[in-house]
DNA sequence: AGCACGCCGACT
DNA sequence: GTCGGCGTGCTC
């Protein structure tokens, strides 16, 4: 006779609680392995995350299999996981499987080693800033290198092409351990890599979900491009890396370096608070110019002015390429009926279709719809449809007009005889220098960025200023109506500068890094129900004592089909803050309304 | 989360 | 009549 005991088992569902079933005393197996049970009717992979003797459910279910020879996760990793779940008000369940490969979710036994005793690791967080990557990860080298002679690292880069990148240029005695995580690899890659990685002293190498592999002897964390946008996770459940890899590393105790041309908003107000240690190498200053365009009177219609065209002129001769960075793709930003004005819209988004030269099509840049467009409009059959607005291909064209002999392309398509280099936002997203020279660049859409309602705005127009200052010989020449805006009072004195003036705004207005924020968004296919929704949403945030905005539209309002309200909570009790959401969210989790919450 | 059940309005 | 949207409850 054997007595029972009861586990409880954690699932990836929406609703954050464990279930119990019973198994045999002598089945031996820990907290951490994965088992088979029925689970409403069906058979099911959970993770057991504790053991009790006694359960108060009624109809308890037996264990049906253990799945795993040796725990896939340790007590240490369910601990973290349900300190990112309460973090982010997800369900414990949910991060625990985001934290083991995908491949486990089958049914099948798999036969796991078991983890091996590590050393212990020191906790320091260093920001490392220098212009390029080279520079860079030249200062991080050793210090990679030393540590896994002891423990495992985690090297996290933004994007999969900067993880390529890094592959094809580091020694071969460097990758000799590495393991390699990103989300487009196959489920049996990554659960061989995983595998892998639980030997020790590893480098594991990828893009932001590698963090949620972090291996048990991990003694260092490297978050190369600290400030990159591509560190959010941008669906459920949205997190940012650098906040993951400072809880990662309060829990673990481990060294986390931060590295990147420039740290991001909170890295430096904990840098100003001396809980960082800023290491700064060198860097180059370009000479940065900002003309007002009412001085130089050019009109949004007319960038080539004399004043700009002599000016392009002056850094054309001998042989030299300019670059001109335009914020808009395809060739227009909306098709309209001359004669009865109907302009072409998205049937699924609140958003026009921009014309692609290339594709000959109509296609709306939010969810990729795309649509035939006929030059005769097809809600009067008559009219001729005009494009409206100067996307990137368009801009080429007006170009090569001003510049008849010379060589005008996109970036992409560009060659050694290329003069004029057009390109969109996306040049600063490559770790390596551009294959050919440019003496100047000209940025004549910074507006759009100064101009949008969003706190972040004017961090990124300063970065990206800085960064094409780096891609560029000599000059930068910055054209906008905001000439007296702060950023260009800072944009070329010490990087310091511009960094505490906008500390102090952030402070002032009590934005992030100050305070904290979260933001619930509703969406339903129903606008009525969801307006209702967020309205009550909103009252009970009051109701609750928290600081919130009225319910927003959601840019574009409606994605997809679903219509998008959003309520902003403040705080400068974070922790406060997340208990009163989540108290308040709890009956909005289950209705017509889908919701989602970040946590910032 | 996913699924079943039950309620109500609007159509062949 | 009955089809289907959606609110509610439940899963060990």
């Amino acid at each position: 006779m054997n007595a029972e005991r009861i586990v409880k088992v954690a699932f990836p569902l929406g609703v954050n609680k464990e279930f119990d079933y019973r198994f045999q005393a002598n089945l031996g197996f820990d907290i951490g392995s994965r088992v088979l049970v029925e689970f409403n009717r069906k058979k099911r992979v959970g993770i057991a995350v504790s053991f009790a003797e006694h359960s108060s459910v009624k109809n308890i279910k037996p264990v049906i299999k253990i799945l795993d020879s040796s725990p896939c996760l340790n007590e240490g990793q369910l601990e973290f996981a349900r300190r990112l779940a309460n973090y982010y008000l997800y369900s414990w369940g949910e991060i625990i499987f985001m934290m083991v490969p995908h491949y486990l979710r089958r049914k099948q036994f798999v036969d796991i080693p078991p983890f091996t005793p590590s050393g212990i690791p020191q906790k320091e967080v260093i920001f490392i800033k220098n212009n390029t990557f080279i520079r860079r990860f030249a200062s991080y080298r050793d210090e990679i290198m030393d540590t896994l002679k002891r423990n495992s690292v985690i090297l996290c880069f933004p994007l999969v092409s900067h993880l390529e990148e890094f592959c094809r240029e580091a020694d071969k005695n460097l990758l000799k351990n590495a393991v390699v995580f990103h989300s487009y690899q196959s489920l049996r890659e990554n659960f061989n890599n995983w595998l892998i990685s639980r030997q020790s002293r590893k480098l594991i190498l990828g893009t932001r979900i590698a963090l949620f592999y972090y291996p048990h002897d991990l003694g260092l964390i490297v978050i190369e491009g600290e400030n990159s946008p591509y560190y959010f996770q941008p669906e459920k459940p949205y997190y940012h890396l650098t906040d993951v890899a400072r809880m990662l590393s309060d829990f673990k105790k481990t060294k986390i370096i931060l590295s990147g041309d420039y740290p991001s908003l909170s890295v430096y107000k904990k840098y100003k608070e001396k809980q960082i240690t800023l290491v700064e190498g060198g860097r180059i200053d370009r000479n940065i110019e900002v003309f007002d365009i009412k001085d130089i009177r050019l009109k949004k219609r007319s960038m080539f002015s004399p004043f700009v065209i002599e000016l392009m002129r002056k850094n054309l001769q001998q042989d030299k390429k300019i670059l001109i960075v335009w914020g808009k793709k395809n060739f227009s930003s909306v098709l309209r009926c001359e004669k009865c004005g109907f302009c072409y819209r998205c049937p699924r988004c609140t958003s026009y279709l921009k014309f692609s030269l290339n594709k000959q099509m109509g296609i709306c840049s939010w969810c990729g719809f795309r649509e035939q467009i006929d030059h005769i409009c097809k809600s009067c059959g008559t009219g001729y449809i005009k494009p409206l607005g100067v996307g990137i291909e368009r801009l080429e064209n007006i170009v090569m007009s001003v510049f008849p002999e010379m060589d005008v392309r996109k970036i992409e398509e560009a060659t050694p005889k290329t003069r004029i280099v057009l390109s969109t936002f996306k040049i600063i997203n490559t770790l390596s220098k551009l294959p050919f020279e440019i003496e100047a660049c000209y940025v004549f859409d910074i507006d759009n960025l100064l101009s949008r309602i969003d706190y972040e705005s004017t961090v990124e127009a300063f970065l990206y200023v800085k960064r094409i200052a780096q891609l560029v010989k000599t000059h930068v020449y910055i054209f906008t109506q905001y000439p007296q805006h702060y950023l260009w009072e800072n944009i070329s004195k010490n990087w310091k500068s511009f960094y505490d003036a906008e500390l102090d705004l952030r402070e002032k207005l009590q934005f992030p890094p100050y305070g904290s924020m979260v933001k619930v968004t509703l969406r339903s296919k129903n606008k009525n129900t969801l307006i209702k929704k967020a309205q009550s949403l909103y009252n009970r945030l009051i109701e609750e004592d928290v600081r919130a905005f009225e319910p927003m539209e959601e840019i574009p309002f409606k994605l997809r089909d679903n219509y998008r309200y959003s309520v902003v909570a403040k705080s400068d009790n974070k922790q406060k803050l997340i208990e009163s959401v989540d108290k308040v969210i709890v009956s909005y989790r289950r209705s017509s309304c889908k919701l989602a919450v970040v946590v910032r």
